[in-house]
DNA sequence: CGATTCTTTGAAAACAGTCAATCTGTGTGG
DNA sequence: CCACACAGATTGACTGTTTTCAAAGAATCG
């Protein structure tokens, strides 16, 4: 179902009948497995994915093998690879179904192209894009200004179901310190 | 001038000359002097900034009481706390110029009122705000997967210009570390 | 169950930070 | 034009956080 697409979309601008039409015409609604990945380091990415139900993560492959997590997104987020997407180059990271997920998925021409006659659409993706980005802000301050310890704290608090929800090696890569580290925080050992 | 922001914008879209005269009446041109403030910590980030020429920054005061400088702003950059502009809450950063800097200043109520009357705006600004979306999420790729050192000479090379024109201890918080270790990196004792 | 996948533990080591002192350069006012 | 003040850069000794590695222990899933 994409009510919850059009639910997001409400909040932020109004579209018609016509334009509500117009919009689902390009919508793939798709499921994918847990572990399953939409896009892999090297490939383009000429998609952008809006989470129904579930999780997606984008991560990375360090250099001595290990995953890290960069970004996660969980219902009503948008996620892709927004420099291979726009500049149409090779990307550096995987998306990867964190959960058993449904996401919309839509293509960069026919979104492209339907931005152009739809401005209020175009409108809703500056404000999220927008928003997305002061979060991201954020992010990177929580990243400079905390020790390992507090960023975890942190997270814990304000996301305290999402902690259950994910492999804690992914949360600990996402918070940028080791599996191994992070148990010994919640064992209190730190 | 504001012809920077005009050969900016074409890169992306077109305004018609009715949109270019709507577009100028909102634009504020500013001079802002080296070390001066457009926002501080506690403050409602109510304006966007485009840098004409010179450089900006944002930083935050961490709790040992040194500024840590998150994102820079040069030519062609806007700059702005997205979350206090779009949440209307106090920022948690401080908007300064790094040099004796031009910008032209946006007021967020002209801006968004004038976003629904240009629908090719509101497309340049969502281009822009995912483009440089991208370019976050690949520096925090950089400084997730990369040792201080090998950050140090990512940028060196990328930037080398950058490097001469601004102080250390801005690219060292920016590359989140020391000053003093930036200087002992330089003096190849590492 | 049996096989992965994920988490925990402890010891040793590395990386980078802190602090305090010194050095360098640059712009300003006398 | 000099002297001084101040901002920025460097240095070294010490400290501490976090990583790495390897092994063992849970938990989950077909």
């Amino acid at each position: 179902m994409c009510k919850s697409l059009f639910d997001h979309i409400e909040k932020f601008t109004t579209l018609n009948p016509t334009e509500i039409d117009k919009l689902e015409s390009v919508l793939n609604l798709s499921r994918i497995k847990k572990k399953e990945h939409v896009l892999k380091e090297g490939q383009i990415c000429n998609t952008i994915y809006f989470v129904v139900k579930g999780c997606m993560r984008q991560y990375i492959i360090n250099s001595r093998g290990t995953e890290q997590t960069l970004q996660f997104a969980i219902e009503n987020w948008w996620i892709t690879d927004y420099l291979s997407y726009h500049n149409h180059v090779p990307s550096s990271f995987y998306l990867q179904a964190v959960e058993n997920t449904e996401v919309i998925a839509i293509e960069k021409n026919a979104l492209e192209a339907l931005l152009i006659e739809i401005p209020s659409l175009e409108r809703y993706f500056r404000i999220v894009s927008e928003k997305t980005f002061g979060a991201m802000q954020m992010r990177i301050k929580y990243l400079f200004t905390m020790s390992a310890e507090e960023r975890y704290h942190h997270f814990n608090d304000h996301f305290p179901e999402f902690v259950q929800r994910v492999p804690q090696y992914m949360i600990a890569s996402y918070l940028d310190f080791s599996a191994e580290f992070m148990s010994k925080i919640r064992a209190g050992k730190i």
